[in-house]
RNA sequence: GGCGGUAUAGCCAAGUGGUAAGGCACGGGUCUGCAAAACCCUUAUCCCCCGGUUCGAAUCCGGGUACCGCCUCCA
């Protein structure tokens, strides 16, 4: 089977066709870079590097891009509020940006594009919307006028007509008509501002993905994303500005994740019920908190909780332990013998595909590796068990998990030197059926947060 | 008001026509010196409600209810 994505421009679930299969084009909407990211922000960057590590996994060849928004109005505003230059600003939080999500496991971008390294692109983008009569310029500003562009709506399946009762004029704008959108923004006195042909100014916000995909991609790329709430104005005002520019679709998919909540409410900085990622990884294995992500499909809405956060750790611990057990068997294990840990491995590989497959079905993905999981321990109370057996269910584990972008692979803690000493005065205890000071010495151990564990192979040990 | 989404076990969550994945938690059992881990069994005669189509529907159609989101900055 082909991959499938669902694709938000049509509603439904189409096969994946590549312009060029050598080398897939996606862009994902970065973040504005005023503050620390939520959580909610991350989800896209998580669940889109996962659609990217699948398609290289699968063998493409992936271009992605995502941008920084480093100039508008609420960087302008925090930069005043802290007393601080706008790209002083802006870079500091480009930084706790990349750390952040870094330590979620997103790789980075083959390109982060800035916004204000994009603005003379942008000047020429307008000044054609301009000379196409899509655009017009008003006492400084200049405005998309969609009512030319025939299709808008066409993401958002909303009519013009519609969209009108909540649109609105702002004070001191001179908008032909309320739907009409900023391409380019008068400057207010000491502004950061750059030169134009309107004088002063600096760019609004959707032009700058219309531009920078256009400059560093070309005029249709394959995969467009972001979340949900950019469907609607922002993503709608790309498709106007780049299409009826190059009169070629701007991206054949458009995919839109789901929102987190707190509490069943969409979590924003607006509302303020929000996590910043900054604060939570000190909290929380990052690793777990990925994984929690993608036990869910990245197109619905997913709760955020203490306790559901808890119980994907328990399940993640569950996989990583069987990985660790399978990997300490091989030492006792044979070559030849039976091949069923083999079998298993390759069937769910193969089931992996094919959730995979089907728009990046993440939740069903992993409930294959649970399956594997499970034969995996099953196999291991066999008696004997073959090399070739355990290699393919640690590399099957292995390789789904970082397709993911989960390691399954349990950290390397040295023990001091008391403790080990502990383990092997455990040992001489046990075998002298001295169980008292065994229990004692486990006891001991467990306060210390290591857990023992004593197996046919021998005694095992693993941190709280 | 317009547009869109969601409703599946105690909790989380897949599943778009063929008779309910997976995880967490709970209970019983096996294994163990005892544990832990693991495995086995059990846990939704049923998928928000009411009609309809069909040999057959959680899945399709019609109606309703509830919650959420977008229509204004927002991942």
């Amino acid at each position: 089977m082909a991959i499938h994505i669902y694709n938000s421009l049509t509603n439904k679930k189409e096969p994946f066709q590549p312009i060029d299969p050598d080398r897939i084009t996606m862009y994902v909407c970065g973040p504005t870079v005023y503050n620390y990211i939520h959580i909610g922000n991350a989800r896209p960057a998580i669940v889109f590097d996962a659609v990217r590590r699948y398609l290289s996994y699968r063998g493409y060849n992936v271009y992605y891009v995502s941008n920084f928004t480093d100039v508008d109005d609420k960087i302008i505003k925090a930069a005043q509020e802290m007393n601080e230059e706008v790209p002083t600003l802006a870079n500091r939080f480009i930084d706790t940006y990349l750390e952040d999500i870094e330590s979620l496991g997103v790789e980075k971008a083959d390109l982060h594009p800035r916004a204000t390294e994009t603005v003379e692109e942008m000047v020429e983008f307008i000044e054609q919307l301009i000379a196409k009569g899509f655009a017009y310029e008003s006492n400084g500003d200049v405005y998309y006028r969609t009512k030319k562009f025939k299709e808008y709506g066409k993401l958002s399946s909303q009519s013009v007509g519609d969209l009108q009762m909540g649109a609105r004029i702002e004070i001191g704008e001179q908008k032909e008509d309320p739907m009409d959108f900023t391409l380019w923004k008068k400057a207010k006195e000491n502004e950061i501002a750059w030169d134009s042909p309107w004088g002063e100014g600096r760019p609004g916000w959707h032009i700058e993905c219309s531009a920078m995909v256009k400059k560093y991609m070309g005029d249709t790329i394959d995969i467009h994303a972001g979340g949900q709430d950019l469907k609607f104005p922002h993503h709608e005002n790309e498709i106007a500005q780049t299409e009826a520019l190059t009169g070629k679709p701007m991206a054949h998919y458009w995919m839109h994740n789901g929102y987190i909540n707190i509490n069943n409410e969409k979590m924003s900085k607006s509302l303020g019920n929000f996590v910043l990622v900054h604060d939570m990884i000190q909290q929380h294995d990052p690793e777990v908190i990925r994984f929690f992500m993608m036990q869910a499909h990245y197109r619905n809405p997913i709760n955020f909780d203490n306790d559901l956060l808890e119980s994907a750790r328990a399940g993640l611990e569950r996989l990583r332990s069987t990985l660790e057990n399978v990997k300490h068997r091989r030492s006792e294990s044979v070559n030849g013998g039976s091949s069923a840990g083999q079998e298993a491995a390759e069937r769910a590989k193969a089931r992996f595909l094919e959730e995979m497959d089907d728009d990046f079905n993440t939740a069903n993905a992993i409930s294959v590796l649970f399956d594997l999981a499970r034969e995996a321990n099953k196999y291991m109370q066999q008696p004997q068990t073959s090399i070739a057996s355990l290699d393919a269910i640690v590399e099957t584990m292995t390789d789904m998990g970082s397709v993911l972008g989960v390691s399954l692979e349990r950290e390397e803690v040295m023990l001091d030197e008391d403790i080990e000493k502990l383990l092997e005065e455990r040992v001489a205890a046990r075998k002298n059926k001295n169980f008292a000071r065994a229990d004692e010495i486990r006891d001991q151990l467990e306060n210390d947060g290591i857990l023992l564990e004593d197996t046919p192979q021998g005694t095992r040990w693993k941190r709280k």
